[in-house]
DNA sequence: TCTGGGGTCCTAGGACCC
DNA sequence: TCTGGGGTCCTAGGACCC
C-alpha cells in the first residue's frame, strides 16, 4: 500500500516574519505590497488577520480597512525560501522521496518508511514535531493513499492540522467535501457545474462520464470523474512537459508613454533573460503581455528559428511584438517571458553562429557574474538608471 | 476597494506536410 | 470542379493554483 503525506505550512510568510519577530507573535501580521501603495495586494494573512476577514489575494487598502492595527510587512522572499530549504531537508529525514510544489508544501513518500519510522500515522506526527521543534513553525497535513488526497486532506484542519483519509474510505470522503474544497474545480467550473444543477460531489458521481465530456471535453470530463472517486493518483507524479520564465510588473499609475513603455519592457527583458542565464535555460519563444487599464488582457507570443542569445536579442523580438499588438491606451500591467524552455548547450558554437549578439551575451553574462559575487554592485544600461536615482 | 506575480495545463483553430 | 485524413507545430485565450 502506498501512502503520501501532504505538508503545507500555515500561513508561510506571515509565520516566519513572526518566528524572526517573536514580539509579532500572537499579532496580526499582513504580508505583502504597502498598505499605502496603489493596486498591492495581500501575500500572506496571519491567522491573527484572517479572523478579521483578511485573506491571500486581497487588495491592501481593503485589508487596511478591515484591520488597520495590523503589522504590515513586505515580502521578504529570499528569506522565506532559505526557510522552505531547511524545512524540505527535515522533510528528507523522513524518506527519499520529497516531490517540492512549491515554496510551503510537499509531498512525502511514506511508501516502505514503517520499519524506521513506524506506521504512516506516527510519522505523520513525527514530521510535524521535527519541523516545530527544528524550524519553529507549524504545519498542516495530510495523510491519505494518493498524493491528490493527500493533498485535499492537508487543507481540512488547518492550521497545525492532521487529516488521515483511511484506506477504502476515498469515494466516502469525497461524497463528504463540499465543491470549494475539491482541488481544480475553481469558480467558473463550479458556476458551470451549477448550470448543469450539479451542486455536490455525489451529483458528479452520478453523472455518466459522456455527459461530463459533453460540457467539460475529454480531459476535464476524466479529471471530475475521477476527482469525485478519489481516484486521481497519478496527477502530481507526471514531469512537467513545459517550462517558462516571466516577469511583470502592474504600474501603480498605467501607462501610455512609448518610449515609457519600452523602457519598462528592456527592463522586464533583462530580468528574465538574466535568470535563464542563472539557470541555464534556452529559449527560442518571446511572449509579451498587455493588460489595460479595463483589465482586458492581450498576450502575442513569437517562436523563431534561433534561440534568444541574449537580454538585447529578447529585447529587440519583444519590442516587435508591441509594435505589433499595443494600438494605444492606457497600460496597467505589462510582461514578457520565455517560452518552451530547453537545457541550454554548453556554449560552443558561439563562434561559428555568432548573430552579433554574442558580444551582448558576455557582456550581460560578465555583469551576472559580478553582481552575484556582490550583489551591493550595480550595473545596469544606461537607458534603465532613471530606476537607480529615483 | 476594484482586481499581484509566477507558473502549468487545456482548447480550438490555422498552417503545413504527407 | 467542391474537397480525405492524420500528424505536428504554433498561437491566443482561459482556467486554475500557490
Amino acid at each position: 500500500m502506498t501512502w503520501f503525506l501532504h505538508v503545507d505550512m500555515d500561513a508561510f510568510y506571515a509565520s516566519v516574519e513572526q518566528l524572526d519577530h517573536p514580539e509579532l507573535k500572537g499579532k496580526p501580521v499582513i504580508v505583502g505590497g504597502q498598505p499605502d501603495a496603489r493596486r498591492s495586494v495581500v501575500s500572506t494573512a496571519s491567522y491573527e488577520a484572517r479572523k478579521y476577514g483578511v485573506h491571500s489575494a486581497m487588495p491592501m487598502a481593503q485589508a487596511y480597512r478591515l484591520c488597520p492595527d495590523a503589522v504590515y510587512l513586505p515580502v521578504r522572499m529570499k528569506r522565506y525560501q532559505e526557510k522552505s530549504a531547511e524545512i524540505m531537508d527535515i522533510f528528507r529525514t523522513f524518506s527519499p522521496d520529497v516531490q517540492q510544489m512549491s515554496v510551503d508544501e510537499a509531498f512525502i513518500d511514506l511508501t516502505g518508511t514503517q520499519r524506521l519510522f513506524g506506521p504512516p500515522e506516527h510519522t505523520a506526527q513525527l514530521v510535524k514535531k521535527a519541523v516545530r521543534e527544528q524550524a519553529g513553525l507549524t504545519v498542516s497535513v495530510g495523510l491519505a493513499t494518493n498524493k491528490y488526497l493527500a493533498k485535499i486532506a492537508s487543507g481540512i484542519s488547518k492550521p497545525d492540522g492532521f487529516y488521515v483519509i483511511p484506506q477504502g474510505t476515498e469515494a466516502a470522503f469525497m461524497h463528504s467535501l463540499p465543491l470549494e474544497r475539491v482541488w481544480g474545480i475553481g469558480e467558473k467550473t463550479r458556476t458551470k457545474l451549477h448550470k448543469l444543477g450539479l451542486y455536490t460531489t455525489q451529483d458528479i458521481y452520478n453523472t455518466p462520464l459522456q455527459l461530463l465530456s459533453n460540457s467539460f471535453g475529454d480531459v476535464g470530463a476524466q479529471f471530475l470523474y475521477k476527482a469525485v472517486r478519489g481516484e486521481n493518483a497519478n496527477l502530481f507524479t507526471e514531469e512537467s512537459k513545459t517550462h517558462s520564465i516571466s516577469a511583470e510588473t502592474t504600474f501603480q499609475y498605467d501607462l501610455c508613454d512609448y518610449y515609457a513603455i519600452e523602457t519598462y519592457l528592456m527592463e522586464l527583458c533583462y530580468t528574465v533573460m538574466f535568470r535563464m542565464y542563472k539557470e541555464g535555460w534556452a529559449s527560442r519563444t518571446v511572449q509579451l503581455k498587455i493588460r489595460y487599464d479595463d483589465f482586458s488582457t492581450y498576450s502575442i507570443q513569437e517562436t523563431a528559428d534561433r534561440l534568444i542569445a541574449s537580454a538585447e536579442d529578447m529585447f529587440s523580438r519583444a519590442k516587435l511584438l508591441l509594435k505589433k499588438k499595443y494600438t494605444g491606451g492606457n497600460i496597467r500591467l505589462l510582461g514578457a517571458g520565455a517560452l518552451n524552455l530547453e537545457q541550454s548547450a554548453a556554449d560552443t558554437q558561439g563562434e561559428l553562429f555568432d548573430f552579433g549578439d554574442g558580444k551582448a551575451k558576455i557582456l550581460e553574462q560578465t555583469v551576472l557574474q559580478i553582481k552575484q559575487k556582490d550583489p551591493s554592485i550595480k550595473i545596469t544600461k544606461a537607458r534603465l538608471l532613471k530606476d537607480i536615482f529615483s
